[in-house]
DNA sequence: GTCTATATACAGATAGAC
DNA sequence: GTCTATCTGTATATAGAC
């Protein structure tokens, strides 16, 4: 069976700016705010051409989703287990905190909320590649450290949801709501390393 | 100035009607995937009905938004500086959780997040009624507490904030995003519990 | 005031020319 | 393969009969 293609190539630089500027408008506006024909017209190319290379609307969001999925994954670099906590806390943490303000985070959760009735799968998706990934993987170190004697620790998967999620915090809430007024990242760094210290009190041996 | 009307007085009866269906399918649904066409038919009026009690669609929503708004506040009648902390705070705990995984909380949170990029006043109208509110009435009990010697708190609105967002965890970003799967409630519970323990660890005297 | 019927706009998706 | 033009459905909102 022969892989060849009959007649001219697809464009794959055409499919690229299709997907960027639907990643772009998807998570800025929406799944219900961003219209095919704003697609087409801002990546340069007609209505069909989108079409022809995502067979629909909830296909050509679905792609933009795993796309975004994949950047939200965070490296566990940062988590090594013979560096000091407390050092280790601090980095993951802020790491962890710019990742939840990002526009792209952001982006994502609102699209996500706004299509969970409809598209329960890509909720799925996000939420087994982002926060159940991170928890997983924070969950482990924190079993490692307690098992080693430098932190008191009962049930690590608890305690790793209580560190991340306390991390959200309200400038996230603002973020994903679009309350108006700036946000103060001094204050927010602030908030962030706080949360660290709560937790290393909490879990101090 | 005579308040008297002419003709036929509305019917208050099916506004109420209107309002309600109008309330469930938006907090289910979200804005987008409602239709005027919809919530008429299962109102079981007309649409021009719909519209002469509300001049268009983003009024009703606004409207149904705001009572939402209300029905979120948190009593502070928990709050009771005389009893000791963690009983009051296991109490406020328990009864936040709860208030976090019901599904009017969910569905105006979704609601919001599909909107905030084209209405951010609904979502400042709900921020200050909702979180804002409770971190602040929960910051002035810290603060007192702390005062009394009771706890050991240097930034109560900070520690109020930790507090707040550690037991938000991820049931409720589970139910958020609608990812599959049975919540457990008893776990749930036990988490909140775990969330009061580590807040006194962290704070205790 | 309330209904049925309709004006108007725009969405997603497709047909056919080049 | 890519474009322009179009089909089809459905949304918000309104006009006019009763």
């Amino acid at each position: 069976m022969s892989t060849a293609v009959r007649g001219r190539p697809k464009s794959l630089e055409k499919k690229k700016r299709i997907f960027e500027v639907a990643i772009d408008l998807f998570l800025t506006n929406g799944f219900d705010n961003t219209s095919m024909d704003q697609i087409a017209e801002q990546a340069g190319v007609s209505k069909q051409t989108v079409y022809s290379h995502f067979r629909n609307k909830e296909e050509l969001f679905s792609a933009c989703v795993c796309e975004k999925c994949i950047a939200y994954e965070l490296t566990s670099e940062f988590l090594d287990p013979d560096q000091p906590c407390s050092e280790t806390l601090h980095k993951l943490g802020h790491r962890f905190n710019q990742l939840l303000l990002s526009p792209e985070a952001i982006g994502i959760k609102r699209a996500l909320c706004a299509t969970a009735e409809q598209q329960p799968k890509l909720s799925e998706m996000f939420f087994e590649a982002g926060p159940k990934n991170m928890i997983s993987v924070l969950t482990n170190y924190l079993e490692t450290q307690s098992k080693a004697g430098k932190l008191s620790i009962d049930d690590p998967w608890t305690a790793a949801c209580q560190f991340l999620y306390m991390i959200h915090g309200e400038a996230q809430m603002r973020l994903l709501l679009n309350v108006p007024g700036q946000i103060d990242l001094k204050k927010v760094d602030c908030y962030v390393d706080s949360c660290v210290d709560v937790f290393l009190r909490a879990h101090a041996v």
